[in-house]
RNA sequence: GCGGGCAUAGCUCAGUUGGUUAGAGCAUCAGAUUGUGAUUCUGAGGGUCGUGGGUUCGAGUCCCAUUGCUCGCCCCA
């Protein structure tokens, strides 16, 4: 027999799994509420040609494709097929995509109901994604991400809120130990003027953003590999390895970029920013200005943020950023510049898992479970089981007649905490055995006795 | 797309320089206990040793190929 699996990179959610995911939905939902969000869903499939050429060749290649339905072959141009170009083919036979993120299919909704949309619009979003990538520890083909995006506004106090929002999340969710990077586009742009590199800029990116992980040595040889001058190295490291605290950064670098205009904007909205944070009330611990922080994403034109949380092996567990011209893809006459910020739910539930961050009884189920010895006691057992619903006492009745003994397996299997056992006795008395699972006493109680205990 | 590792029962794994009928724990099922779970005891079922080929008197073990999984790299939540 062949083995049956789910496709690599996707997972089952168990009963177990989804009381702990749900956990982390409903607690990032509700604080997405009280900041003023709203819920949009999307579909989980787009036109191809919204989603192609807004993630860079790379992103590009990691989208899954859906095949046309029918004879997907009519439309294959020959040349293509004859000169084995399957790049062109895939465009032939395939005009819809699963999305790779909930940022454009967001844009492409701001675009096309922009006359009923109020804005600023603030519109939260926890969907799945697919991404055709190699599945690895911390990666997967499906996964959840849960954002919060603002459009319409050019404000700072969307960039302020989103370091709130997730403070916040964390409080709920227990974690403490963590940092909010956050760099502007501006302060990278600067550095890159600063180096005369102006035309590799995403290539100076890609290869400074990984200096927190693979160190200073690596990354000078990347960057001599993708064509840098090594005399431009020192500046570079200069200023990517200054240390001391977000204000000493920013006069640090206000001098560097007394040249750049674009590098003097981006420091003081950075300083707004935090301003802001503290005229909210709000403290700034873990919040630190990373300079070496650029995410690969090629719209981000503001602020751009990415959360870490310490001491876990699961990578970033959210990223986002401002955005000036996302809207204008679709709509060269649309200039709505938006903000958004995006958790990855997968990571944060590998990282609470690894920090033992979980409440023990984070699965639910039944509170009661009522066996029964024979087809008599089974009809008085439906009665009592309707009688506690309507109390609102999760409940359920064992469907078959069989012994109390695997009755009561099944409710110590579903950790269901009390069991009433109805018998013949129990019929005519009325009075009915209920055994508590944890401690194993068993007592005769009147209905209202039971439901005192079952409501606690 | 590139590199490393692994593949034996439902799961986690052991299996000696190659040697008789491939084992353990957990899980499952039954019984001890026909009105009581978790705990205890007894028993049972469960295997094409990933697949194909080769070496050998003999292969779970050695060689080659292939497939699957997995961990890294690129990139990313």
């Amino acid at each position: 027999m062949d083995k049956i699996s789910q496709p690599k990179g996707t997972r089952d959610f168990g009963p177990a799994q989804m009381a702990k995911r749900s956990l982390i939905i409903d607690s990032i939902k509700k604080i997405f509420q009280r900041y003023g969000f709203q819920p949009l869903e999307t579909p989980a499939m787009e036109n191809l040609s919204t989603l192609q050429g807004k993630y860079g060749d790379e992103g590009d290649q990691l989208l899954f494709k859906i095949l046309n339905s029918g004879d997907f072959l009519k439309n294959v141009n020959k040349q293509h097929l004859e000169a084995h170009n399957w790049k062109l083919i895939t465009g032939d036979i395939a005009e819809k995509g699963l999305r790779y993120d909930l940022t454009v299919p967001f844009a492409r909704y701001v675009v096309m109901n922009r006359h009923e949309i109020t804005f600023p619009f603030k519109r939260y979003q926890i969907q799945p994604v697919w991404r055709a990538d190699r599945p690895q520890r911390g990666r997967y083909r499906e996964f959840y991400q849960c954002d919060a995006d603002v459009v319409g506004t050019d404000s700072l106090v969307c960039e302020a809120e989103i370091i709130l929002m997730i403070k916040d999340s964390f409080g709920v969710l227990g974690i403490t130990d963590y940092s909010i990077k956050i760099n502007h586009r501006g302060v990278l742009s600067a550095v890159a003027e600063l180096l005369a590199a102006s035309g590799k800029e995403s290539s100076l990116f890609v290869a400074i953003d990984k200096l927190d992980k693979i160190g200073e040595e690596k990354v000078k040889e990347e960057l001599i590999e993708r064509g840098f001058e090594s005399s431009s190295l020192p500046l570079l490291f200069e200023i990517l390895t200054f240390h001391g605290n977000n204000q000493s950064k920013v006069e640090f670098l206000t001098q560097k970029f007394a040249a750049s205009e674009k590098g003097k904007k981006g420091l003081t909205e950075l300083t707004q920013v935090l301003e802001l944070v503290k005229n909210f009330g709000a403290d700034l611990a873990h919040v630190e200005f990373d300079i070496s922080l650029a995410r690969g994403l090629s719209y981000y034109t503001g602020c751009i943020f990415e959360v870490k949380i310490n001491n876990v092996s699961v990578g970033s567990v959210g990223g986002g950023g401002r955005y000036d011209n996302l809207t204008a893809v679709f709509d060269s006459k649309e200039k709505s510049s938006g903000v958004g910020f995006s958790f990855g739910i997968d990571r944060l539930y590998d990282a609470l898992e690894e920090l033992n961050l979980f409440p023990p009884d984070a699965a639910a189920s039944s509170t009661l479970l009522v066996a029964y010895l024979d087809n008599e006691s089974f009809s008085y057992g439906l009665k009592i089981i309707r009688h506690l619903r309507e109390q609102g006492i999760a409940c359920e009745i064992y469907p078959d007649l069989t012994k109390v003994k695997k009755q009561m397996e099944y409710a110590d299997r579903k950790k269901i905490p009390f069991v009433i056992v109805i018998g013949s006795d129990e019929v005519k008395s009325g009075l009915l055995s209920l055994k508590n699972m944890k401690t194993g006493e068993q007592h005769k109680l009147t209905h209202e006795q039971i439901l005192d205990i079952v409501k606690k």
